[in-house]
DNA sequence: GAGTTTGAAACT
DNA sequence: CAGTTTCAAACTC
């Protein structure tokens, strides 16, 4: 059970096995130190028990299933020990300032939970910090820096460039802050120069100057404490490390601009966090605090701090502090503890924040969808997307539902990447690896996140248990994009690299975060009742969700516990090995559905149009009005996928779906987009990593790695997370949508071809920055990064998403499909695989995590699948191994994708050109995975 | 809470 | 691939 006497074992015990890794990692800046720490990697077991499936050690399973993030490998999660805590008392305890308790029991605890969960239990933060943090989120601060590791990075103004200098200084009036962000970010920059692998000013590092990672550190050079509203969290007795950046937020577009300016860099791989703090622009928005912590040792989680912050509670506190200010600066400090998914959490009021710290593996922790997000309805945050109910559990719900709060987007990102940032000699070194258990890197993710979202208790209730991280990153992305002006400063200032990492991982971030809020009751565990699975199949919500059991679950006999890791790892082997996408997120992105993203007109519901369920329903007698039915149960229209019969499904019938695809190709514009749909839906039959990769971009977040390949079946129609369509592959040759070009004119049309583009926020969100800014509507539903791509609404549409949108090449597809794509998944890296299109020095995603993991994932199931692998355990229950099935997208099972090292290879070429870091980095880590298996 | 219904997962 | 069985969730009472 995940008592927490379990949950400490796994913990010590992750941290036990980490601790070789990190021992390498630690002092490893390079890429590879980043690389050996991912736990999915490491050919040890060493991943902690505790966070979900074990597994994650193991690549392969970490990769193989789309359904499973390099990160939620490591993070099987585990249940919140705690169930019964409301999110909601934790977040106003929180917020009370209450004080939080930092017994390493129930930093485990709060750990185990908040990554089980997602639910946001309050996150511990050292005392001392958070009293002041909670108590006024304005005073957080500098002083507690000493403290905060975080603050290390902001030490240097020094090496701030004298134009960000002045404009700190000029801006220090400011209590609010965002300036004291930019500061911070400043500092940070310098800190994160190898990560940028650029010059902040044009100079090639910051690496000579150290950064120091300690708290201690940070805090002594802080200027801090101009800053109010960062806080760097941070484990006071651990030495946390620092990875941490942020920009707070959302700062009015002068100090946006300057603000982004100060991003790092840090985005590349190695880079583990970044923070970007952006204003959406509206100053309702700002988000006050974030305060991630890591735990450089996993050992000590106490680094990890957690809260829910009420949306408004936090507008209020930020308001007051700094009406002028939109964006509170956060300042995320991660000890090596990955767990900055909160960070990640972009708040859907207006200002951003970017943490870059979680990591990918956070990320894919997120996925792990114990939770479906939901944003809080009440929250009053207009933007806050629908909340839709808990979703699925597990597979279907790893997916989150986690609609849009990237429309409100602002948030705070935490840098995907999979490594959160530590300092390091000096340097920012990104961490991939959690050497902290991974329930605790999980929790201090998601605790993370919640911090961020300014949630009202209700929503803290609801979104704190859905792990937010994955949803937010598409916003938080998105709101920097939104305001051009933030992006433009940022371009100058920032290296392209930079820039670029940075987008992408917001983007992983927010994937990471749909991911997150997978599966919730309501209290935001979901729990099983198996009584003869023993958990160990798909029958278990749990196991199928790549999440431990825990208390609250009345299973019998149940196996899937942190102690038979072993077992669970196998059985879920096995499963994968039987059918790669069983543990891929069971809705995907559709391409476009008519009648989905509005209430219906008999007041049904409607589910972002590119939402489907993956393999479809097959239900004859609910009508697919009941959770009887998958797609309902994911508040996912059906689609053409379905076999069901009757379908009445309120967020979007299987008939309507078949309409709009029909309405779509009958766009007059573009014939050439006629066929997309079924091209799509071809491609993704025929070649799956194809697939994946393209409609996984949407799926980035999704929990698993494997989650990009889930769509092999059907990309097309579905993504679990996003409202966001799946790209097509440039392989694939497939073309947008017709909407996008034919619905110019039509306003409903622009809605749809909105949603259809969802697909392509990213791009348009990487592409051009400059017009960001004037997206600022955001659909409840859609993440802001649609907006961007809203043609209607930008003025300029951006060169780069113009393109994609309109352009019928399918060259520039596949020119930027590719790596943007990949930066979406971002797996490896959602810095890494950052593709900026318009910069010259464009990085080229080269990674893409999904793929390369994929693939090597793939190719190890091929080969290293043994025969046997079903676990003793489950032998009696008879889990045959069959050779995998190759299915059709609407089928069942689904054949491993076989292009994957073969694509891995071209990627990675593709990235040596470039002669990005990431690119090298990604390579690094690909070939290094690859070597282990 | 027990029993029934339902459809996915597993199996043949 | 289709049909059947098993399973656990969803639902009903």
């Amino acid at each position: 059970m995940d008592s927490p006497e379990n949950v400490k074992t796994s913990t010590s015990i992750a941290a036990a096995t980490t601790l070789p890794s990190d021992s390498v990692a630690a002092p490893d800046s390079t890429i590879f130190g980043y690389i050996s720490n991912l736990s999915p990697i490491k050919p040890v077991k060493a991943a902690p028990v505790v966070p979900g499936f074990p597994s994650l050690n193991s690549p392969p399973i970490v990769f193989t299933s789309p359904h499973l993030n390099p990160l939620c490998e490591t993070t099987y999660l585990k249940r919140s020990q705690c169930p019964q805590l409301s999110c909601e008392e934790l977040c106003q305890q929180d917020i009370s300032g209450n004080k939080f308790e930092i017994g390493s029991n129930e930093l485990e605890k709060s750990k185990t939970q908040s990554s089980s969960t997602l639910i946001p239990c309050v996150e511990r933060i050292p005392p001392e910090c958070i009293d002041k943090y909670l108590a006024d989120t304005v005073e957080v601060n500098c002083e507690n820096s000493a403290h905060s590791a975080n603050l290390s990075l902001i030490q240097s103004g020094d090496d701030m460039p004298q134009s960000i200098k002045d404009f700190t200084d000029s801006k220090l009036d400011d209590k609010n802050d965002i300036r004291q962000d930019a500061e911070i970010l400043m500092g940070a920059f310098p800190a994160t120069p190898e990560l940028a692998g650029q010059d902040f000013q044009g100079k090639s590092s910051f690496n000579d100057e150290p950064v120091e990672t300690d708290a201690k550190q940070g805090g002594s050079e802080m200027p801090s404490c101009e800053c109010p509203k960062v806080e760097s969290g941070l484990s006071v007795e651990q030495q946390c490390e620092l990875s941490v950046v942020q920009h707070a937020g959302a700062v009015h577009e002068d100090e946006l601009g300057c603000a982004s300016q100060f991003l790092p860099e840090s985005l590349q791989p190695s880079q583990g966090y970044e923070d970007c703090s952006e204003t959406t622009g509206e100053a309702s928005n700002k988000i006050a605090d974030n305060i991630v912590l890591h735990d450089p040792k996993g050992q000590h989680y106490s680094g990890m701090h957690r809260r829910c912050l009420r949306f408004e509670e936090a507008r209020g506190n930020i308001v007051e502090n700094s009406p002028g200010s939109r964006g509170s600066s956060n300042v995320v400090t991660s000890s090596s503890l990955p767990a900055n998914l909160g960070d990640m959490e972009v708040f859907e009021s207006s200002s951003l924040e970017i943490s870059a710290t979680s990591s990918g593996r956070h990320l894919i922790n997120l996925t792990q969808p114990i939770i479906s997000v939901i944003p809080p309805r009440n929250s009053g945050n207009p933007r806050s997307s629908i909340s839709k109910p808990s979703g699925i559990g597990l597979h279907l719900n790893t997916i989150v539902n986690a609609k849009p709060m990237s429309c409100g987007a602002s948030g705070s990102m935490q840098s995907a990447e999979k490594g959160y940032l530590n300092v390091q000699d000096g340097k920012l070194v990104s961490n991939m690896d959690c050497h902290q258990p991974e329930s605790t890197k999980n929790s201090s993710i998601l605790s993370n996140v919640r911090e961020k979202l300014p949630v009202s208790s209700e929503d803290c209730s609801h979104e704190a248990q859905v792990s937010v991280a994955t949803s937010y990153l598409p916003s938080q992305s998105l709101q920097i994009v939104k305001s051009s002006t933030d992006i433009a400063p940022l371009k100058q200032i920032m290296p392209d690299n930079t820039l670029i990492s940075l987008l992408g991982s917001i983007c992983l971030l927010k994937f990471s975060r749909k991911k997150a809020s997978a599966t919730n009751d309501g209290d935001g565990c979901k729990r099983c009742n198996c009584k003869k699975t023993k958990c160990l199949k798909l029958y278990c919500d749990c196991f199928a969700a790549g999440i431990y059991c825990a208390e609250p679950c009345a299973c019998q006999g149940c196996f899937n516990r942190p102690e038979y890791e072993d077992t669970v790892l196998d059985t879920r082997k096995q499963i994968e090995f039987r059918n790669p996408l069983a543990f891929a997120p069971k809705i995907v992105q559709g391409l476009t559905d008519s009648s989905a993203n509005s209430i219906g007109e008999d007041g049904n519901y409607s589910t972002p149009s590119s939402e489907r369920h993956k393999r479809g329903c097959n239900c004859k007698k609910s009508m697919c009005v009941k959770k009887y039915c998958e797609c309902y149960q994911a508040n996912v229209g059906c689609s053409s996928g379905c076999r069901c019969e009757g379908c009445k499904n309120v967020y979007g019938k299987k008939e309507e779906y078949g309409m709009t695809k029909d309405v779509l190709s009958e766009g007059p514009v573009n014939e050439r987009f006629e066929s997309t749909f079924d091209e799509l839906e071809m491609a993704a039959s025929r070649d799956g990593l194809l697939q994946t990769e393209l409609c996984n971009l949407d799926n980035l977040i999704p929990p698993t790695p494997s989650f990009q390949f889930s769509d092999h079946g059907n990309c097309a129609p579905k993504s679990r997370f996003s409202t966001r369509r799946c790209l097509p592959s440039p392989e694939s040759n497939l073309t947008l949508p017709k909407s996008l070009e034919t619905f110019d004119n039509n306003h409903d049309l622009l809605l749809k071809a909105r949603k259809d583009i969802q697909g392509i926020d990213y791009y348009c969100q990487e592409l051009d920055f400059s017009n960001a800014e004037t997206v600022n509507e955001l659909s409840p539903r859609y993440d802001g990064l649609s907006n961007i791509c809203d043609l209607s609404t930008l003025p300029n549409p951006p060169s780069t998403a113009m393109a994609y949108l309109a352009s019928s090449k399918i060259s520039d597809w596949t020119t930027i499909s590719r790596a943007q794509l990949c930066a979406r998944s971002g797996h490896l890296s959602s810095v890494s695989s950052f593709h900026w299109r318009g910069s010259p020095i464009t990085p080229v995603a080269q990674f893409g995590g999904t793929k390369l993991l994929g693939a090597v994932e793939s190719d190890k199931k091929h080969h290293d699948v043994p025969e046997d692998d079903t676990p003793e355990i489950l032998k009696d229950t008879s889990t045959p191994l069959k050779a995998v099935k190759v299915t059709s997208p609407n089928k069942k099972r689904v054949s491993p994708p076989h292009r994957r090292l073969h694509e891995l290879g071209s990627s990675s070429s593709a990235g040596l050109r470039s002669g990005r870091k990431f690119i090298l980095c990604g390579l690094c880590l690909l070939s290094h995975l690859y070597a282990m298996h």
